[in-house]
DNA sequence: GTCTATAGCATGATAGAC
DNA sequence: GTCTATCATGCTATAGAC
């Protein structure tokens, strides 16, 4: 399901894939919307807690730049670890949630603005008390395509690996991190240049 | 289908809402990829004739700092556009992009890959001629996490209406355009900025 | 608790009347 | 060319043996 998405994964597969019986799965988790809402429990609290953990320790950074550096990537780093799955997050899980963010689960939305958005605010507090000249709306918009480009870039890695011609490896996590860090603290700290040239609306 | 996605749609909603039968619709487009398929066709080279049209007209731009704001409003601007859905592109259809590269259907990868990346290469091309000091490999992955941003903004701008508590409308496309804009200008311009200092891999 | 069997339904696609 | 009717298949979910 983390491959495809909702839609896509039929039961069936889940439970061949689980090398066990389509009745067995059905029976343990109840519907398929249950086994869906089984999984994010599952995921969200580390997540979220390691998201917090590393936001903590960012916040105690004195150099603004390496702060606000530090900050993404506590926000990035648990959606992109591979390790053990159950230790925050992984990148299974984060491609599963970017997959559902687009087929408009009426379920996983309901899930996500209930357990995600609090540590969203968290981080656009962090970031708010990291860069004061800047608005909070703007910052909004910001770090809000942060996570647009973090789930279309762990999905669509081979789209960068095939426009490079094979000069990029798209899918190689850490240099994706390391883009996606770099560009969000370009685009954050911009928000607190020349105000008068760059809000000129 | 514009709304849900490949996977979500059955022809027979497709059939029910264009109040004609199922199989007037089998008959016509024959299977379910070829329906596709025949909407993308429609689509697409209006879209990219559009975004040609103004990328060539923002390259006559002079002062540098707004030719890459109209190259980039060249982009995005067609994927915008909500009047008549044949004049390029338009919103319903470029959110059933970000569905499908999402879901990861094997047609519209193809059709993609196939349609898409001759523009995406003249439109990186062109950043690369108003940013030379910039290279290549990082101006890709920029305009990469522009695609994601447009793409998660489109589908998921209610959550920017949530996170503001109502004091931002995500759904505003005007607005979406110009935040999109925005960033994607001043992460593209950091690459120009003291190299020495950003680039510090 | 894990299996088989199957109910009950929705799907994509086809055949054939008109 | 657009309808009705139907086929074959795949789906979620349940019932019941063991």
């Amino acid at each position: 399901m983390s491959q495809r998405g909702y839609h896509a994964v039929s039961m069936r597969d889940i439970a061949a894939q689980a090398a066990v019986n389509l009745g067995s799965v059905t029976h343990f988790f109840g519907t398929k919307e249950n086994l869906l809402e089984e999984i994010y429990e599952r995921h969200t609290r580390p997540m979220n807690q390691r998201r917090l953990e590393l936001m903590t320790e960012a916040e105690r950074v004195s150099d603004r730049r390496e702060r606000l550096t530090a900050l993404i990537r506590a926000f990035v780093i648990p959606a992109f670890s591979s390790s053990s799955d159950s230790v925050g997050g992984g990148v299974r899980f984060t491609r599963l949630r970017a997959i559902l963010s687009m087929e408009g689960n009426e379920t996983a939305h309901a899930i996500i603005a209930r357990a995600f958005d609090q540590t969203s605010l968290y981080f656009l507090k962090a970031l708010h008390r990291c860069l004061p000249e800047a608005s909070e709306e703007r910052i909004l918009w910001r770090s809000h395509f942060l996570l647009g480009s973090l789930y279309y870039t762990l999905v669509n890695g081979d789209r960068i690996t095939r426009l490079s011609q094979g000069a990029v490896d798209g899918e190689h996590p850490e240099q994706a991190v390391q883009e996606l860090v770099d560009a969000t603290v370009a685009s954050l700290l911009e928000l607190t240049h020349s105000p008068s040239l760059s809000q000129e609306r």
